[in-house]
DNA sequence: ATTCTGCCGTGACCTGAGGTCATTCTTTAT
DNA sequence: ATAAAGAATGACCTCAGGTCACGGCAGAAT
């Protein structure tokens, strides 16, 4: 097993620079800004640290001054698109009060919508996701896990609340199958680079997708959802459908 | 949606090497494997073409006229490792006959041992799963659709037809519900890059580890199995399905 | 046996990317 | 006003992926 780490040495740049003193945070951020266009217009690999720096019309070795390496701007900037991103509890008031599983239904539907507004976060998060490095790979994870961007631990313990969660069932254990199965799915709606077939094979046909979300919802809803039996839905699950 | 696939010029140089001669295909082989233990121990980008050809004692070259990239190189390094895998099906016959479930935990619980023994592919396949290119990983989920390694579809049409396995739901949203989940849950099993805190939480407790696979195949049950009336399994359907 | 032929391996070479750093400029504090 | 600290610069370096003209060598043809 001690040889399955990645190189123990030389700890990574961005890990380094962890107070880099504070310098401008204007020109902090307008680098990132400029960063993301590129990273999400070229991929990671493709994008050049050279070419951000001349679009911005500073020299390149003031990126690296920022942030160390193409890796930790490459971070900032999955952290900032990431950050941007609707937690699952910032649906209406209508939509929450509708319960756990109308909230994922609402941002099923409304993350196409809201691609085509503005893709590029939703690049860059795809890229941080698949597109760059096992080592990186881990960063971006553990900063998943102690921020919770998309709220779904919140999402969780609203569940649980309303009753509409299986208590029987480990919460961690529902996070991690919710954030698992929607990224997958939401990533599959998507892009064609990660699409297991679900929705290439079909034209493109709305209705379809409409279906599909129906159907995953309600594999979603067997699993980690409270029993609801057909008949007669039992009163006091039913009871809370409010708030 | 125009800007959002990557640069559509130059298609990359492992598909234009289609048909790159009929090299020796000893030498080939050779290439594959000592690559694949480089890619292994160092990761991706790590890795270094020139040190997998000092290791064979060629020169760095011929890997390019055989392999066309880097990413060609590994892109056979990544089939061949996933071709190693056993296929579900490929369990023992008594944990056939216990079902497509059972199927699932003799293999959850075997990869870990697997994982001892033979570490490197599985590293591979995680490095194609995460760490390389979002061009690349669009090859590999070609290569996963088109061969489908892991034998999920089969397994789901041994499910459908030992009626373990709800007919109200798409094959095809089964087979990648399956996937999904059973790779995130491996991976999480297997590396510290990608747990998100299911394992790493609690101090590597086998016994909490086997109460983690029991939880996570019920929830899949639930999720994609037919519902599971308190009485045990049904004795008329019997394991002579063979495919 | 000798020549011919075409595949294959070679390694010197190129390109261009990430990354460094001594120096210079700019801002701020006293 | 002056000094000290921070920020920007751009020439420079390293080194990795990738190319290619050439030479050798095996097998076929004579």
């Amino acid at each position: 097993m001690s040889g399955i780490a990645s190189n123990p040495a030389a700890p990574p740049r961005y890990l380094r620079h962890v107070p880099p003193r504070p310098r401008s945070e204007a020109k902090r951020s307008r680098i990132v800004e400029v960063a993301m266009q590129h990273f999400a217009e070229q991929g990671y690999h493709a994008a050049r640290v050279g070419d951000i720096a001349a679009t911005l019309g500073i020299a390149k070795g003031s990126v690296f001054q920022h942030f160390g390496s193409k890796d930790g701007l490459f971070f900032e900037v999955y952290k900032k698109a990431v950050r941007s991103f609707p937690q699952y509890l910032d649906a209406p008031e209508e939509v929450r009060a509708a319960g756990v599983f109308e909230v994922l239904r609402y941002w099923l539907v409304r993350t196409e919508h809201m691609l085509h507004e503005d893709w590029i976060p939703y690049r860059i998060a795809l890229l941080g996701n698949y597109g760059t490095d096992l080592v990186l790979k881990r960063e971006i994870n553990r900063f998943l896990i102690s921020e919770d961007p998309y709220g779904t631990v919140a999402l969780v313990r609203f569940g649980l609340e309303r009753r509409e969660l299986r208590k029987d069932v480990d919460a961690d254990m529902i996070v991690s199958i919710l954030d698992w199965t929607m990224e997958r799915f939401q990533d599959a709606l998507l892009t064609a680079e990660l699409d297991p077939g679900l929705f290439r094979r079909q034209g493109e046909m709305p209705e379809k997708k409409e279906a599909r979300i129906q159907q995953f919802l309600a594999v979603l809803q067997r699993a980690i959802g409270v029993e609801l039996t057909s008949r007669a839905a039992r009163p006091e699950v039913r009871a809370d459908k409010r708030i």
